[in-house]
RNA sequence: CGGGGCAUGGCGCAGUCUGGUAGCGCAUCUGCUUUGGGAGCAGAGGGUCGGCGGUUCGAAUCCGUCUGCCCCGACCA
């Protein structure tokens, strides 16, 4: 591919409303365009990243022994009617009408279609367990698209379901999947993890999270680098602290704080860590009341836990500050345990400390030496908050780290939800009709791009992992206008490169060459090869490794060789 | 959805408060010089200021309305 025929427009400025990285950069870089909020069109050079990712998702699927097919991205509402998401999915959902006012969308996922298809071809037992994928353009009509294509409205997923008879065989099927995706993450070159999650919207039993590390990314995980725990702190236990409760030492005494509401307040104002201050927060019961919850002052409250608990209304949601009044006669801000008249439950390590720093359930006051048994009843308690760095592994292996991660794969075991709504049974070995077993998992493909460059950038651009570079040699021809020989050294070398099965870009625009080293490193393809008539003359070519930034002077006769021993090594 | 902000050449922005008929940098085109890390000089093209309506002698600037885009959003109890 020749610079001189490819409209790459890089951009020295950072567009305006792109916050991270890989963003700016594959907009700088010229491997995305914008058309709407979440619409990218792919450009010729991010074209081709995509597609080396899809291809090695595609051999992986293969080989884990699921079968490629492509399903229509726009699907019935019938469908959706029939497995009761049409009306639970919600502004996620792009309803669409044909002309003859019929109700459609456009596929967010395609759980609904692959059952139809399951329920009309699989009939027997004996044709299961069977997996199918698909790589196709999804649409989810996000609340607030953002992040470029990392969070973008429509995108590229691979997903794939399979079916079972039973239980025992999807678990088989299930691990397989799994390992195939660590296969697929470690073949693209990237630094991931998969982690225990909770399976959402999509609904059943277990499920995996397989995350990019990355700062930018938007999950917490946390994990043990002892034990082989590994969960999304979404879903990971925080067990209760070991030992009995310290004895108070602290009378309980009512203290004036004036304006002090937030934690923070309170303890600047006291002088008391927030560890050593309770947060009481009312939410929504079940029973259309309110529930306090209890947490310590440096503790963050874990809305799906909280929402597990029976008392509790799902989904979460705070108190208003009228029920606030009128369930405590206070305002949010000065709440504390004692005297609630409300149903309590504390966080294990709200209820296992002493000498507590509470609100006074009054306004502008606090109570110190707060303990619970002698100021307010023993609590009931729970598992109420987010696992923070430090705490113990639920495996026992020791302290657990918080890292953040960027979700581009998920596998979920999903039971026989989708299967018996849609009626999707098979004949077992007696002859009964019973509801297949499904299991389903997704691949972010064109998240996937934008994690790698999250992961694989400096300050002159991109990186990429070889596996998925756009192409593999920058050929970049310096002031090609001003010799012949040089032009017709290049000429050859690309040749001779592109015959041995290289790929190669060849820069052979007519510009300056800080120009080019500019773009070359912006677009990142991994091996530069720079040819002048400097290097021409004493028959070499200047060869650098975008990564290391490593150069060395190759004889011009060996560098097909040179180029082939670089990428058989890194592959 | 709630709150905030922004829409001015391809991109990034100034001008708007205090109406007078649009400007800067980058990019693009031409010429000369230059040529190993985003060149210099000279010149050129390109916008009617998101749409619609209003006020006014006159609107990018004021008013209304619509549209699009961006940012933030339980963790405060």
């Amino acid at each position: 591919m020749r610079l001189s025929r490819l409209p790459l427009n890089t951009l020295k400025e950072v567009p305006a409303d792109a916050e991270v990285v890989s963003h700016q950069l594959m907009l700088r870089a010229g491997l995305i365009r914008k058309l709407a909020a979440g619409l990218f069109t792919w450009m010729p050079l991010g074209l081709k990243v995509l597609r080396k990712v899809e291809a090695i998702v595609r051999e992986e699927m293969d080989r884990a022994g699921a079968f490629e097919l492509l399903m229509p991205a726009v699907q019935p509402a019938e469908l959706w009617r029939e497995s009761g998401r049409w009306d639970v999915y919600g502004d996620l959902l792009l309803r669409i009408r044909d002309r003859h006012d019929r109700e459609f969308c456009f596929g967010p996922t395609h759980e609904e279609v692959i059952t139809d298809i399951a329920r009309r071809e699989l009939k027997s037992y004996r044709q299961l367990p069977v997996s199918y994928y698909q790589i196709q353009t999804k649409f989810r009509d996000e609340i607030r698209p953002r992040f470029g294509v990392m969070r973008a409205r429509e995108f590229l997923m691979k997903d794939a379901y399979s079916f079972h008879l039973d239980q025992a065989s999807l678990e088989a099927t299930y691990q397989r999947m799994a390992e195939a995706y660590a296969r697929i993450f470690t073949r693209l070159g990237l630094r991931f993890r998969a982690v225990e999650a909770d399976s959402g919207e999509i609904g059943g039993a277990r499920s995996q999270e397989f995350h990019v590390l990355a700062e930018s990314g938007e999950d917490a995980i946390a994990w043990c680098e002892h034990d082989d725990f590994a969960a999304n702190v979404e879903l990971a236990p925080a067990l209760p602290p070991p030992g009995p409760r310290p004895a108070p030492t602290a009378e309980l005494t009512r203290v004036a704080t004036p304006g002090a509401r937030s934690i923070d307040e309170v303890s600047e104002l006291l002088g008391v860590p927030p560890s050593r201050c309770l947060k009481t927060l009312l939410v929504q019961a079940s029973d259309g009341g309110c529930v306090a919850l209890v947490l310590r002052g440096d503790h963050e409250l874990n809305p799906l836990k909280a929402e597990r608990l029976p008392q509790v209304a799902a989904p979460l949601a705070l108190a208003t500050a009228e029920q606030v009044q009128a369930a405590t006669g206070c305002e949010p801000g000065f709440l504390g345990p004692v005297g609630l008249q409300l149903p309590l439950i504390a966080d294990h390590a709200a209820a296992a400390g002493a000498d507590f720093v509470c609100g006074a359930n009054e306004v502008d006051a606090h109570y110190t030496g707060f303990n619970w048994g002698r100021d307010a009843p023993e609590p009931e308690t729970a598992d109420l908050r987010n696992i923070v760095a430090g705490d113990p592994s639920p495996l026992g292996g020791g302290p657990v780290s918080i890292a953040r991660g960027i979700e581009v794969g998920h596998i979920f075991q999903l039971g026989d939800k989708y299967s018996r709504a849609l009626q999707a049974t098979v004949l077992d070995r007696d002859g009964r009709e019973v509801p297949m077993i499904m299991g389903c998992y997704g691949i972010g493909v064109s998240r996937i791009v934008a994690a790698a460059i999250e992961q694989n950038h400096d300050e002159q651009g991109i990186i990429w992992p070889e596996p998925m570079c756009p192409l593999e040699v920058m050929l970049v021809v310096l002031n090609p206008k001003k010799s012949e020989s040089v032009t017709a050294a290049a000429e050859r070398l690309y040749e001779d490169l592109s015959r041995a099965g290289i790929e190669v870009l060849m820069d052979d625009r007519d510009a300056r060459p800080g120009v080019k080293f500019a773009d070359a490193d912006l677009v990142g393809l991994p091996h530069r090869l720079t040819l002048g008539q400097r290097g021409l003359d004493a028959g070499v070519v200047e060869y650098r490794e975008r990564r290391s930034g490593a150069e060395e002077q190759v004889p011009i006769d060996a560098v097909v060789d040179f180029i082939r021993q670089r990428l058989e090594r890194t592959a």
